[in-house]
DNA sequence: ACCTGAACACCGTTCAAGT
DNA sequence: ACCTGAACACCGTTCAAGT
């Protein structure tokens, strides 16, 4: 079983569409580019998938599925809620040092208003996944004890990804990084 | 002087572009359907404006303009600093209610890889605009004494932006009501 | 099953031509 | 000074035709 063979063509043009939709958005995907990267024509694409809907709203799915199995991992690693949270950050820093690309939620959440229908209901997935992530590691921390733990972890989301986009609008990462330390010091993230 | 007078074309159409680049980003702002929205063919526009980068370059200066007059003005009404960041909010919140569009500067933040260098400029000028006025005010307020003013005027303007976003990712203006009533009880922003 | 060239209606932009 | 129709190279998408 050959590389070509577990990789196929439709996951060639997932994987390629996720890093273009990362940097430029559902409206910036580009189909006849985005066929140039994979090495077949335009027309082809659409063998794998029936319209450009359909391949974003696959590629958000499978980001979102993708985000829940590194939290997972992340949780299992540290294996301290705790320390889980502190290094929650880390997954939004990694996709700047990515040629300050963003999280795919967060720029399909500006393009809201041209979404298809498919494509939100995934794009949405992505924070529901997060959220309840951090709605978990914040109880079994104890960092929130009683109520409140949900709206905390939305909290976190929010400006978590706002750090990201604050950052990523001055190609600044060391920007995101005091964003962060300054969420800390101040309580919103654990220190 | 008739009112067709006082508002020109220019002024129609940089009007209409905003609302437009409000919902729908640099990429998604249509030459065409914004001359027909003004009531002109699109070679009209190009009359007005050399370039679609022009037009957003202008677009995106006035808005930070506009921003830096409506601070000022929050300022001169309530007197108080501490009144000031406790409104803050609010202009964040007039977007969502305006059929759930956003900060122009944010949706361009997202679009950073699309934006012809001088729009980036005006882009960063809002952030700059608004950080500078949430320093201010801490600083006046008393709310933070000392270091870190600059640091928490950008956590803060990251937050409330991370906010706006994600509410308007599910068109829910509650949401973002939750998280800025969060971001206080968290002690971020100024009970 | 997978790929392709050619065509469609659409974009930003230009330009010669009108008032 | 301001507007326009027609044209350009580009988009998403379709479709008939190839292997």
């Amino acid at each position: 079983m050959t590389i070509a063979a577990v990789t196929g063509s439709g996951d060639r043009i997932l994987a390629a569409a996720t890093r273009m939709a990362q940097a430029h958005g559902y409206t910036g995907l580009n189909i006849r580019d985005l066929a140039q990267d994979v090495g077949i024509k335009a027309a082809s694409i659409y063998h794998h998938f029936a319209s450009k809907a359909d391949l974003a709203a696959a590629v958000a799915r499978r980001y979102y599925e993708d985000a829940a199995a590194a939290l997972e991992e992340l949780s299992a690693a540290s294996g301290d809620p705790l320390v889980s949270l502190r290094r929650y950050p880390e997954t939004f820093r990694r996709s700047l040092e990515c040629d300050n690309r963003m999280c795919l939620s967060s720029f399909m959440a500006a393009e809201y208003d041209d979404l298809p229908e498919a494509v939100k209901k995934e794009v949405q997935a992505f924070a529901d996944v997060n959220v309840a992530w951090l709605r978990r590691s914040l109880e079994a921390s104890g960092v929130v004890t009683g109520e409140g733990s949900r709206e905390r972890a939305c909290a976190i989301y929010a400006a978590v990804a706002g750090a990201q986009l604050m950052a990523r609008g001055r190609a600044d990462i060391a920007l995101f990084d005091t964003l962060i330390g300054t969420y800390r010091a101040v309580g919103l993230l654990p220190g």
